[in-house]
DNA sequence: TTACGATGAATGGCCATTCATTCACTGATA
DNA sequence: TATCAGTGAATGAATGGCCATTCATCGTAA
């Protein structure tokens, strides 16, 4: 049987070598030494170079997925899920600067390389924000004239910016803490009603879908 | 004298077969046939395939930058120049995806192909963004607890990310005015001060930068 | 002895880059 | 006006290097 063992293995360097060096320049022989094992074994468990680079997002973003599940799941109120979730995203992220890089990487290339694939891992994990904005919005907590799939998207991307710049920059000069805590005051006075979720003194127009 | 003109074609021809195709799969012959030019042609106006790169991105950037140059210059107002920003640059990622897509490409895989490439186009751009978050701090109308250098990040991110989306899933949902729109009053009521700038009865303890 | 995972050298295709050659234009000469 | 070098841009076929992928072979566990 072939081991299961050593394909998380090979999902391990390659994560770390396609942050490294990006997906294109990458090249397996690297992806093989990291991993102790010869070039041709790699193609005993993945067809392609691509075949792996979607291994590893889906496997790492399924990771992610899962331990945020389980957090909210302790958790009602909207605000503080919202917390958990920029929280939580931002610390993966720290914690393993590759995935975030590979995470860009797949995001904005694969969609070229394979048409084929829809990336629903990747949406399934947006939506997990997009469902909370919606609670948050039920409850009268959050304003009403947001569209949750427009939030989701700009929450993401603040994210997903913000730890570009950790993996780019040396830009040590602010704390993951720090961080999740500036994002976190941005979002949440940017979303919350502005009393309660009763009228809209702002005079903002209530946003009306088709 | 070589032809100025023939450069901005090759610029042109450049920008859409690697918003297309993405920088490492297209192919300097694609070019050369986009601009209507022989191979041998372009390297008579750029080093090599990442000098194009480099050459549309800068390019490109700049023209944005002296464009919002301009229109911030008319406005006084830190909240209208928040506005007009956003919109600005909604606006052109939508007229020019191919555009938004060389940004995204060349944001993050240049800087791992040539290390000595400082973006300074880039950084003049987002530095923009958080300088009109300072005035906004120093006229007491943006709360002084957000960081402008992790807003701008922030804000950029998420721009960024949406239109992003425009060029991959074929979401056309939603309009650049609706987007922008929702942007914006996230952005305004996340950064704005609580009641003007006087104390924050919301509790949040002010950033004390180090 | 068999079966099967692992190996890594060899293959083949792709494509950035080069450069010998062509082409187009200028202006000097008669 | 016709002819002829001289200049430098433009061309695109040929080169060379790189690297994903393959597969004949090896080692080993049952």
């Amino acid at each position: 049987m072939k081991d299961l063992n050593k394909r998380s293995k090979i999902i391990a360097a390659a994560t770390k070598v396609f942050a490294k060096k990006g997906f294109f320049t990458a090249r397996i022989s690297d992806i093989a030494k990291e991993a102790k094992v010869a070039d041709g074994t790699i193609y005993l468990y993945f067809n392609n170079k691509y075949d792996i680079l979607i291994s590893v997002f889906e496997e790492e973003i399924g990771k992610i997925i899962d331990q945020i599940r389980k957090i909210l799941a302790t958790e009602t109120d909207p605000k503080k899920m919202l917390e958990m979730y920029v929280t939580r995203h931002l610390q993966t992220m720290k914690k393993n600067r590759n995935l975030a890089e590979v995470i860009q990487i797949e995001l904005r290339q694969t969609n070229k390389l394979i048409k084929e694939y829809r990336n629903t891992k990747f949406i399934e994990y947006t939506d997990m924000m997009a469902d909370i904005v919606r609670l948050g919005q039920s409850q009268g907590l959050f304003r009403a004239d947001i569209e949750p799939d427009i939030a989701k998207r700009f929450f993401f991307g603040a994210l997903d910016e913000v730890s570009r710049i950790w993996n780019t920059s040396a830009e040590g000069r602010y704390s993951v803490e720090e961080i999740a805590g500036q994002l976190l005051k941005i979002i949440l006075s940017g979303i919350s009603a502005p009393n309660g979720g009763l009228a809209d003194p702002d005079g903002y127009p209530a946003h009306m879908p088709a």
